[in-house]
RNA sequence: GUGGGUAUAGCUCAGCUGGUUAGAGCGCCAGGUUGUGGCCCUGGAGGUCGCCGGUUCGAAUCCGGUUACUCACCCCA
């Protein structure tokens, strides 16, 4: 449309957000690396079936929320909406499970669905998530649980839940998809129409309808519990009781389903009472079938993934990660002429010194750029006035304080060394 | 894809039932201080009133459409 509109659904993040996205990605790298997990970086977009395969062909985001186009090469590519299928088949065709396991693998970057936007819903949005490949250990399913809380209590985050939930495997599911549809099927006419639609191709998406008509029906829903296979219910068993031990608080929710078809087992989701509607803010499980579907060997794996945008409104909504704007260590002032070439020489020392040094490029009264050095909030204001130039000096005003000096411009390290003390 | 709300200066907003040069606060620039910031005072710049069309002698104001933003639904991080 418009040369000066975003597309819809997208932002630009400067001055004043991106600090606080720095402060985030800072925070990213010290969890990741505490926990072990190595930098994955996969391309923006993807062939196309990689997704319809990965995520599965009945899934919203497949059916109406993908990026496609055809290249030049007449190839059907997609923009990323998630980042595991992406990992998962960088995993396979880097042969990276051929090492010692299990691999622990991280990514960060925008993702892409079209979808109405709202509040913490973006076009692109940016998605923190990691993978553990090669265990089915249930004490990785807590890790990742572990991870994403360590992240937020490590911004000062508070007031989020974590419900975990099972979903078995493809032995134990089918015999519940039944019941469910022999339970459901009687009273398809109290259903809404979406649960009529989902009821034979997923009924177990229809658990988590927020249509208040199906409430009814679905409180009397029969729960997955009993059929569970020894080993499904046997690794919820225990990962129930390691959260216990380590003192992890979560919530039971019998009725939380993941969107995914890859999931299997362990699913877990964080909200957090800051947002609105959408208040996700990460969410997960383990996927044991993924990488055989996407043609690698057999590879239990288990991951999550933090909605990046919806987490800083969460912690700007309690004021926390503020990030302090720094200012200059020191504004230059001159007067024009020669005076100016003494400013910018000196500033570009003060600078390979890797000091702030910050000059008047709009030849600006002095009483202008006094006001300039004070709105950046400059530690220090050096003033390049004739006849101090004259005598080989500067003065040094502290700005805080008002306190003035002369200095002497043979001994640069020297006022470097002063200014940078001062600073930061 | 569906529904509600909103759209006036860089920002936050006022502009009553249509009436002449569209305002305020903050911010920005300049001056008050011939070489010195913050406070104060004075002045100045800055607006296709989202866009298109209609009603009217006359529309920022009423009507229709459209786009964007926003909130919610579907779904999801």
């Amino acid at each position: 449309m418009t040369l000066t509109t975003r597309p819809r659904g997208t932002n630009d993040i400067g001055p004043g957000q991106i600090e606080l996205w720095h402060k985030l990605e800072e925070k990213i790298r010290q969890v990741t690396s505490a926990y072990g997990y190595q930098e994955l970086r996969t391309p923006i977009f993807e062939h196309t079936e990689l997704f319809q395969r990965g995520i599965g062909e009945a899934t919203d985001i497949v059916e109406k929320e993908m990026y496609t186009f055809l290249d030049k090469g007449k190839r059907s590519l997609t923009l990323r909406p998630e980042g595991t299928a992406p990992v998962v088949r960088a995993f396979v065709e880097g042969k990276l499970g051929a090492g010692s396991l299990p691999v622990k693998l991280y990514y960060y970057g925008p993702m892409f669905r079209y979808e109405r936007p709202q509040a913490g819903r973006y076009r692109q949005f940016t998605q923190f998530g990691f993978e553990v490949f090669g265990s089915q250990d249930p004490l990785l399913d807590v890790e990742a649980i572990m991870l994403p809380l360590e992240l937020y209590k490590s911004c000062g985050l508070s007031g989020f839940e974590v419900q975990i939930n099972t979903i078995g495997c493809p032995a134990c599911r089918p015999s519940y998809r039944q019941e469910l549809v022999e339970y459901f099927e009687p009273q398809v006419d109290k259903l809404c129409a979406s649960c009529r639609d989902r009821l034979h191709r997923n009924p177990m998406r229809l658990l988590d309808c927020k249509v208040e008509s199906c409430q009814e029906v679905l409180s009397g829903a029969p729960q997955i519990t009993r059929h569970l296979c020894e080993e499904c219910s046997e690794h919820f068993a225990q990962v129930v009781d390691y959260l216990d031990a380590l003192g992890v608080d979560y919530k039971l929710n019998h009725r939380l389903v993941r969107g995914f078809d890859y999931y299997t087992k362990t699913v877990f989701e964080v909200t957090s009472s800051e947002l609105g509607a959408q208040n996700a803010i990460g969410a997960g499980g383990r996927y044991d079938g993924l990488v055989e579907e996407l043609g690698g060997k057999p590879t239990p794996a288990v991951g999550f993934a933090v909605g990046v945008e919806r987490l800083l409104l969460a912690l700007q909504g309690q004021d926390k990660l503020k990030a302090e704007a720094a200012g200059p260590h020191a504004y230059l002032i001159h007067f024009g002429g020669s005076t100016k070439r003494r400013a910018a020489e000196v500033a570009y020392f003060l600078r390979s010194q890797g000091l702030w040094a910050e000059l008047d490029y709009l030849d600006r009264s002095i009483k202008a750029q006094m006001k300039a050095a004070n709105r950046l909030s400059s530690k220090y204001a050096m003033i390049f006035g004739e006849e101090e130039l004259g005598r080989n000096r500067v003065i040094l005003r502290n700005m805080r304080d008002g306190h003035e000096q002369e200095m002497d411009l043979q001994e640069l390290e020297q006022l470097a060394k002063i200014i940078g003390e001062c600073g930061q």
